[in-house]
DNA sequence: TGGTAGATGTAATAACATTACGATCCTTCG
DNA sequence: CGAAGGATCGTAATGTTATTACATCTACCA
């Protein structure tokens, strides 16, 4: 796993962006928004993606195509990582359940099926939009 | 919840395309199946897609944007669904869990997080593959 | 008859992602 | 030192997925 200080220019700026995002960016909203900072080209976000992602400091949103920093970026033991995101506000909400990552390993090992990566998003309204 | 005979030509037509397809396919890739029988235009497949997903009959795997048919399209209980996905071989394996079901809509409700949709998916590779 | 709701056809465009190719930088080691 | 190799980067072009906008058609029924 590598460090903060690990990180390349592009990743830096990436990753930074992704942080001050309020809630999940697309790979072209976070290029617009380094325009400033030279970027010009969508795969000089994709490939500083692709490494965040690797790292683990980042994480992305299948059924959105977007992309938000991981909550925990430093808790290197988080294995499965579930999401709830608002379709109201756009918040999204990370988090783990022992159960549920044991339930789905369970069966992957049940059928011999070689799991490598898996992603659990829930949809829905969160406890703040329904309220208003 | 519509029956088959509901369903409009548009719909049969892309719902059976999606049947007889080995594996999830994309629109596109139903779209060029459908051009012999007079489809011209993404938005014909989108919105039989769309249909065809609130009745049940399709699912969406948002990890690859693609389609597949259900594969208990008469079992109109199922509540949520996950998807083990071979990155080998593109086969699709279909289940429910119970247990998971139960602590995904735990964590909804101790939340107030008004739940829609539930996406999990697998990717890994499946037992054939690795034995291969 | 005329209104309305759902389905359709078509074109244009938006949004997301990758391929290809070459240049650059950095480390390692003869 | 300086060549070799690997990772990163810049840029352009292209490929893939999805939606907006607008016109038409059809079935149903008040």
């Amino acid at each position: 796993m590598a460090h903060l200080h690990d990180l390349t220019k592009n990743q830096t700026l990436v990753l930074d962006a992704l942080t001050k995002w309020d809630g999940p960016a697309s790979a072209y909203s976070l290029l617009d928004q380094l325009r400033a900072q030279g970027f010009r080209a969508p795969l000089q976000v994709y490939r500083a993606l692709d490494k965040l992602i690797e790292y683990g400091l980042v994480h992305r949103l299948e059924s959105l195509n977007s992309f938000v920093a991981c909550a925990h970026p430093h808790d290197h033991a988080h294995g499965l990582v579930a999401f709830a995101i608002c379709d109201t506000c756009g918040q999204v909400d990370e988090f783990s359940d022992e159960t549920v990552e044991r339930r789905l390993k369970g069966w992957a090992k049940e059928h011999s099926f070689r799991l490598a990566k898996t992603t659990i998003e829930m949809r829905g309204i969160c406890a703040n939009c329904t309220a208003q």
